[in-house]
DNA sequence: CTGGGGTCCT
DNA sequence: AGGACCC
């Protein structure tokens, strides 16, 4: 066996396959091997597919009403969407990519790109990788590699679809006669970063597919389309130009948002889903050490269905930076009584934590005795938030919170088919019997 | 009946 | 601020 060791760029892409079904299944053997869906919140749609499932031709999308017939006669099996679980999943997964590379980029919740640039074998390490992370979580993955990460998702799609690859598909260089002749066979919508809208525009100038994006003039594509069109035909060729973040800075915004199970016109149940998403956030916020130096609340009706509607936001900035639930979940709810109207069948509501600064100790007025007074209760403050987020992450998020939390309130989601908080829930772990 | 949460660019 | 794109 020989390898060709690496001098030049080179970027993998690990995508865990399937992942949220395959996440289902790592804690419910009994779903390994049949098809199974998962559902947006709310139970709406679909959002992810088992290759069974996908097998049977159930597209991304589809809505809940049209397969509830196939899952209550058994032929397939559905599950609400389960972040907790997911999350934690991904967190193992990443953890174990890790070891292979030191740099490397969590790109979502089951993909992330690692630089194996300089590296003896990437070949050899893809197949470790592969190996590896199902071996240590359950979740199988697969692997591309090539020059840039445009050609990466290139790479992964192909050691995804081609059974012969067992997961992995390496490309050393862009001229690669077997990446361009699935270049020229890949439709120009299906590349990395051109969606809908831009795979129209380039069919109308003639572009239809990848070989052709990458040998259009780069200055014209520039100048038609837009710097991001120009830089996925240079990244096409091999040119790496979207450098690999491995530290992404923090969150300058934080948005929490959810359509309810029903819609309502209740100031009362808004009041509520409001104070939810206030003390979401701020718990994200805390964790990332920040403060918000303005909030902005939203609410709006169904714009699915025919009848009077509503959509307003209103930003509002703190009068000091803060991270405190108590203090944001007040504003907030303030806003809200501000852009509520009486008549309409709100179906969602949403915090957003806006212009976030990274934390520091309070500014304190002119006043000694102030100053002291002040600085005790900003330590009081400190600590039971710190408590607070503390049990939640332990016990369940709004374990413990502020005000009134009705256990079965309309606005919260529907969560009919909800497996397990396996992973990060006591009283929801897995128990083994043994005889 | 048909999700939520991001980023980047113009 | 809004559009386009992504998972």
């Amino acid at each position: 066996m020989s390898f060709i060791p690496c001098d030049t760029s080179m970027i993998a892409l690990v995508d865990c396959n399937d992942f949220y079904a395959s996440c289902e299944r790592v804690f419910d053997p009994r779903l390994i091997g049949r098809p199974v869906g998962v559902l947006s919140n709310n139970d709406g749609c679909i959002i992810a597919r088992s290759a069974e499932l996908k097998a049977m031709n159930i597209e991304m999308g589809t809505p809940l009403f049209q397969i509830q017939a196939l899952e209550r006669k058994g032929c397939i099996a559905l599950r609400s969407s389960n972040y907790a679980l997911y999350g934690d999943l991904s967190a193992r997964v990443m953890q174990i990519l890790d070891e292979f590379s030191p740099g490397v980029e969590r790109y979502s919740i089951d993909e992330a790109f690692l630089d194996l640039a300089g590296m003896q074998s990437p070949e050899e390490i893809c197949r470790q990788i592969v190996h590896k992370v199902p071996v240590y979580t359950g979740i199988p993955v697969s692997v591309g590699a090539a020059p840039s990460k445009t050609l990466a998702k290139v790479a992964s799609h192909l050691a995804k679809k081609q059974a012969g690859r067992k997961g992995i598909c390496v490309f050393h260089s862009a001229n690669d006669p077997e990446l361009i002749n699935w270049l020229n066979t890949l439709a120009i919508e299906h590349i990395w970063g051109i969606g809908k809208r831009l795979g129209r525009k380039l069919r109308q100038h003639g572009i239809e597919t990848a070989l052709q994006l990458r040998e259009a003039d780069h200055n014209w594509l520039k100048r038609h389309f837009s710097v991001p069109v120009k830089r996925t035909a240079m990244e096409l060729n091999g040119t790496n130009c979207l450098t690999l973040d491995d530290t992404p800075d923090p969150r300058q915004n934080i948005m929490c948002s959810r359509s309810f199970q029903k819609a309502t016109n209740s100031l009362t149940d808004l009041k509520e889903a409001i104070r939810f998403h206030a003390q979401t956030a701020c718990q994200k916020l805390r964790k990332q050490n920040g403060l918000a130096q303005a909030i902005l609340v939203s609410v709006r009706t169904n714009s699915h269905r025919f009848e009077p509607q509503h959509k307003e936001a209103r930003a509002w900035a703190l009068p000091v930076a803060s991270d405190d639930s108590a203090l944001i979940i007040r504003y907030a709810q303030e806003q809200l009584e501000q852009i509520w109207q009486p008549g309409f069948r709100y179906r969602k509501a949403g915090v957003m934590l806006l212009d976030i600064i990274p934390w520091r100790p309070m500014q304190l007025g002119l006043f000694e005795h102030q100053q002291k007074e002040k600085k005790d209760q900003e330590h009081k403050r400190r600590n039971l938030m710190h408590t607070l987020d503390k049990l939640n992450d332990r016990i369940g998020r709004d374990a413990i919170g502020f005000g009134l939390s009705r256990e079965q309130a309309d606005w919260k989601m529907k969560m009919a088919y909800r497996s397990p908080r396996y992973t990060t829930c006591w009283n929801e772990i897995p128990v083994v019997k043994a005889n």
